[in-house]
DNA sequence: TCTGGGGTCCTAGGACCC
DNA sequence: TCTGGGGTCCTAGGACCC
């Protein structure tokens, strides 16, 4: 299939790696290679399948139960995240090869635009695209889909028609034959309920919505569905983000414990981890918090939490340890079962950014910073939490042996809904103080 | 679909100001 | 004290993504 770029302004590609995880461990113990591979021990859940896996059915998801009823000879592992990252920085190295245009849109996705390459390259868009797939399975040992398209949406649309190790191209002249076949649901930002509402206005296909009139999709939509009208019909809206991210809106911790527990010290202790990591990562990236949301889940997966603003943003856990151990006190009800707790650290800024007169001693402040600028070097040469808090003890000795890789004790039952559909049911504000 | 973990963006509506 | 109109900023909550 080749590709005039003429029809088309830009020809950018989307790169998804296939069974990303379960590709990495194959990648790196020959062993595994053509065997059914699921990571995730650590959940009890299926992270990852191995397109062996697949064919017998195992999907994400699945728990581990099933995964050795339907195929007792699966290779189950934990998941390695080093060891993807690692493949998934190589990955994108690989591609920046060919155009230093390259969006890390995920740990195993990428974007990138290889608009005006032909002539250079002496190669059609499509060998282009080709190039770079070989390249990453040459070098890695693991394969991607690969999309070519005008613009980002169609270009995940073909990244995703052929997996594994596809390649499809969608111009202008063949886009309807993709969109006719694909379900509205399944396009990039259309989720379960903009879907329902496409349905009950009678569309069900990609096609019947990139061709409606362009005032309707105005009048029966806002402006994130509108840009997706847009890229369905080949106009490119999203751009290829090369930039490194280097800011955050919020950074969040948080952690299932397995048993559940009703015990207040034990899941406040939880808690407690929870914000020191939050606050290691914001440290980490040179930042200060404004507003901190803690919050816990009960056994019956309902989410109650309580959001405090800081008197003043911070970098530093101890300073507000107080402040959380009172928002605790206020959620916590005894004799009631929690399985998890989380701490998201909102109204983030560089620590560049707090002004010293707020605080009542500059000197003290210089002092912190030290210290826990010692802290976290600590912490990065001899593991996570050698040095923590007090009050987090109990959640220390506990995660020991459940973070010891390959020895779980209990498979933990998880599934994929997670935290965008939490509700932090009315609960009252509580303005926080950091003294 | 029996339930991780980490994020983002958008919008409506209220608060506040002139 | 009442009234209108307009602007900006902030927040809560929804929806979506990997």
């Amino acid at each position: 299939m080749s590709y005039h770029g003429s029809y088309l302004p830009n020809a950018l590609l989307h790169i998804d790696a296939d069974a990303f995880f379960a590709s990495c461990e194959q990648a790196v113990n020959p062993a595994y290679r053509g065997k059914p591979v699921i990571t995730g021990a650590e959940r009890g859940i299926v992270a990852a399948a191995s397109y062996e896996a697949k064919k017998l059915g195992i999907k994400r998801g699945v728990s581990l139960r099933d995964v050795r009823k339907i195929c007792p000879d699966a290779i189950i592992l934990p998941s390695n995240y080093e060891t993807y990252s690692l493949f998934s920085k190589r990955m994108f190295d690989i591609i920046r090869r060919t155009t230093s245009a390259v969006e890390e849109y995920s740990i195993d996705e990428a974007f990138a635009d290889i608009t005006g390459l032909r002539r250079p390259m002496k190669m059609s868009y499509s060998d282009i695209a080709k190039h770079i797939q070989t390249n990453i399975h040459n070098d890695l040992g693991i394969t991607v889909s690969v999309g070519l398209a005008s613009t980002k949406v169609l270009g995940k649309v073909a990244a995703n028609w052929n997996k594994p190790n596809g390649f499809a191209a969608i111009t202008s002249q063949n886009k309807e034959q993709y969109l006719a076949k694909l379900d509205v649901e399944e396009i990039w930002g259309i989720g379960r309920q903009t879907a329902k509402h496409l349905y009950r206005l009678g569309i069900t296909t990609a096609l019947q919505f990139a061709q409606r009139p362009e005032n309707w999709v105005k009048n029966n939509f806002t402006k994130p569905h509108q840009e997706i009208w847009q890229e369905l019909n080949g106009h490119s809206v999203y751009k290829i983000e090369t930039a490194e991210k280097e800011s955050y809106a919020s950074i969040s911790k948080t952690r299932t414990f397995t048993p559940s527990s009703a015990n207040a010290e034990f899941v406040f202790a939880q808690l407690a981890k929870n914000v020191e990591n939050a606050f290691i990562k914001v440290r980490r990236h040179q930042l200060v918090a404004k507003k901190i949301i803690v919050y816990l889940k009960t056994q019956q997966y309902r989410y109650l939490g309580l959001e405090a603003k800081l008197n003043r943003p911070t970098a530093f856990t101890h300073e507000i340890l107080p402040l959380v151990r009172q928002l605790f006190k206020q959620l916590f009800v005894t004799n009631t079962q929690y399985r998890a707790t989380g701490a998201v650290l909102c109204g983030l800024q560089t620590d560049e950014s707090i002004q010293m007169s707020l605080f009542e001693n500059p000197l003290e402040l210089d002092k912190l910073k030290k210290v826990y600028s010692s802290i976290d070097k600590l912490s990065n040469k001899y593991g996570k939490h050698t040095i923590f808090l007090g009050s987090s003890m109990p959640a220390h000795t506990v995660s020991q042996h459940q973070n010891f890789r390959g020895s779980v004790p209990i498979a933990k039952q998880l599934r994929s809904k997670a935290l965008n559909q939490r509700k932090f049911m009315n609960l009252p504000v509580l303005l926080g103080s950091v003294k």
